[in-house]
DNA sequence: TGACAGACTTAGGTTCGTCTAATATAATTA
DNA sequence: TAATTATATTAGACGAACCTAAGTCTGTCA
């Protein structure tokens, strides 16, 4: 079973469970990763001399642990693969948080990343679809829970149908309300309209695909508006104030 | 990384071929094996004498290959995975075919029951329940392709509010429509209404879930209508006639 | 500052799944 | 039926990922 990455899928657990303790306590000690990853302590040694070869890591015997570039952005992209089928899990298919976890830990090693994409765009989806939404999923759940049977349907699309007309009254009137990035607040999330951020950061972000159309997710804002973290299809990213109030959003 | 089932994802790859190959051809001989698996006659040797000594399989050298009750029941089951995946992947993420089956094929391995059961039911779900349906996931298609720009949402859901409301004039005065198993056709769906089947069959039935309420697909009919193959929690299964008419459907 | 506990590494072994090369069996065909 | 060809198996080795047991390093504390 050949890994559809860079590395294999032992080592990919590593890499974020090393990422995962250096950004929780600074400094990543082999103890801590044999103790999460359940394994015993020579098996970190050996994984580390190998990571260390392939230059995802620096390290040497008794020193200490930091990731290469290229280790960061590999681990980014594995706990990015994880939140994206866990979030699946959670909000649509409304498994329980403990296996949604476990079961995409397992699943992380192995998805394309074209249907990573796709498994993005459908929870987008999901919630901007006036047709889907939040009370669609709770049908679901409904559903699940009782044996394959729907709750009221009529009243159900009735309700959706005047949801978005009255929505429609108000948006039409005002015209669309757009927003910068830097004015939102921790769990608002907005389309992007535009992007007007220079240099190394615009440039990232266009890489990640941050365009026009975009579903953004406020995470944090640190004191002071600086920085800013957000969620862009499944990555966490950090954006300086200014950087942020280059990015024109449309709140949702 | 423990398999959350019975044996290694290389055994199941292994059972699943086996099973194929031998409903394909009647005989499975290593040579196939090795050829859809691409892997070395010496390593299907070897994997052999371990699901033997498991008794997934019944062989000896050079003997014919046959599965054991528990090898059969272990490679359906990893089909039945497997199909699941690969009909969320292109129906509902609308995935192409191919990329479709080779991330099933990883997945099938990892996925837990629990999930499997939930991608059932969503699927089922997206097909009853009138807010979603074709129209809808064609909706999730256009998203996609359009940079995340939704079709015409107010009259998109009109329609479904129209549509919705003539079924229920008509299915309101003709009462609920129930058949027969065996009186529906090829590509059929139904939904269980009620289960009166005795014997092992009856138990088999109960055992797989299939009672009021469980979606019903029909695959096959078999010329003067014996066997009938349906498709029931990603399963396909086989009844007999006189079996077939012990299941009262509404038709979907 | 020197001894000790705890953390880390080295050494060496196991299992799994794979391979190549060599050998044995079965099937085919002259 | 004997020779040839195709197919399977045994033998032996390898790498990955894990383990236990036995050192080695390091920071702390008396």
């Amino acid at each position: 079973m050949t890994s559809t990455y860079a590395v294999s899928e032992s080592m990919e657990d590593y890499l974020k469970t090393i990422f995962k303790v250096i950004n929780k306590q600074h400094v990543a000690r082999p103890k801590d990763i044999a103790k999460i990853l359940k394994v015993s302590a020579p098996s970190v040694t050996g994984a580390l001399r190998s990571l260390a070869e392939k230059e995802f890591i620096h390290y040497s015997p008794y020193d200490l642990i930091t990731l290469t570039q290229k280790g960061e952005n590999a681990a980014k992209d594995v706990i990015r693969r994880h939140d994206v089928l866990q979030n699946f899990f959670e909000k649509v298919l409304l498994v329980e948080q403990k296996e949604a976890d476990e079961v995409a830990c397992r699943m992380e090693h192995v998805v394309s990343p074209n249907i990573m994409d796709r498994f993005i765009s459908f929870i987008e989806f999901l919630e901007i679809c006036p047709r889907a939404g939040e009370k669609w999923i709770s049908g679901f759940g409904y559903y699940c829970d009782h044996d394959g049977k729907l709750d009221n349907c009529e009243k159900c699309i009735e309700l959706t149908l005047e949801n978005l007309r009255e929505k429609k009254r108000k948006g039409g009137n005002e015209a669309m309300v757009v927003k910068k990035l830097n004015e939102l607040e921790p769990g608002n999330k907005g389309r992007v309209v535009k992007v007007a951020v220079s240099g190394e950061t615009g440039r990232r972000l266009v890489e990640m695909g941050v365009t026009a159309g975009t579903m953004v997710e406020i995470e944090k804002v640190a004191p002071f508006g600086d920085p800013i973290d957000i969620k862009v299809k499944g990555y966490h990213l950090s954006l300086r104030k200014e950087e942020a109030a280059g990015i024109t959003i449309e709140p949702v």
